[in-house]
DNA sequence: CGTATTTATCTTGATATCAAGATTGTTTAA
DNA sequence: TTAAACAATCTTGATATCAAGATAAATACG
């Protein structure tokens, strides 16, 4: 088995700190890194389409919601883990590009629905799709098996965090 | 097996995209979710030591690295993957609160050489101890074998990015 | 030998993010 | 009904980061 920087940190800790057992750095450190490698990748992407991963995000989750492609700025930033006014300043960067609206509820006058625009939905069926197909590419090295033992995996632990 | 907010999604594309095979959103959706909640989850811990994530790497780096812990900027900034312009913000915030120190180097003028302090050497001690079990902690969800499965498959997928 | 290229570090300007607070509106419950 | 609690969104101020460029020194090469 071929080793990598992470097998050179825990055997860097082996040496210097023998009574540690530094071994969940194992994981923790890979997610890490990959997770740094995975952002720039999927980047190169999104930017063909001129988006930033956050906006994307934001059009997907649109997307994926299906029909009339509506959402508040709470289920938005509650499903994808930012604060409310980090979601404000994409909202305002995605209304700028035309790509998403802002209406006043008509329910509660508090709230804002944010809607798809025709524009926003074009782009984003297009960005999906290579987006999809670039996750494919990224994955190649892991065999079918590989992906869905890891896949299980990472649910396990992420449902460890969320009870 | 109990489903997670990234089986949503699949399921929602899945719905709305019955042409597109989102599966591999099942590992870079999951990877990307859960760094979030490792980094809050492992930033608690730095918090105790008045350090953030950055700043423990870089001493955690020069620890490790072994007697006399030394090491130059770029090879700091390379080895934790930011940029150079980074690098010197961190240092200069560590150079600040005597964690390290930067000399000149005898045999480069354009090279510093950055040194734990002692005052950096026994914080990072005591936070890396803290790290660990605060790592053995967040895991402890997998047992023995699904961990090293999960290191395994992680590294294979860190190898294919690092040729 | 002297010029061009590469290397090492730092500076600058821009930006995405967060935490905390402000504003406005809704719900609860006495 | 009305006061208190809660909720939804946006604003503000701070910061970690990056890309690109500046500066200075070392190395390579014709």
């Amino acid at each position: 088995m071929t080793s990598d920087p992470v097998d050179t940190i825990l055997s860097q800790w082996k040496e210097e700190r023998p009574d540690i057992d530094a071994s969940p750095m194992g994981i923790i450190g890979r997610m890490a890194r990959l997770s740094k490698y995975l952002d720039r990748a999927i980047q190169e992407t999104f930017a063909m389409f001129e988006l930033q991963p956050g906006e994307f995000d934001v059009l997907a989750t649109l997307r994926r919601s299906g029909d009339p492609y509506q959402l508040l700025p709470t289920e938005l930033f509650n499903s994808m883990m930012v604060s409310s006014g980090t979601m404000t300043h994409r909202l305002d960067r995605l209304e700028q590009a035309g790509l998403v609206s802002r209406r006043p509820s008509p329910s509660d006058r508090r709230s804002v629905l944010i809607t798809l625009t025709p524009k926003g939905f074009e782009l984003i069926e297009k960005a999906v799709e290579a987006h999809v197909e670039n996750m494919h590419r990224i994955l190649s090295d892991l065999d079918e098996a590989e992906r869905d033992t890891l896949a299980q995996l990472l649910r396990k632990l992420l449902l460890s965090f969320t009870p």
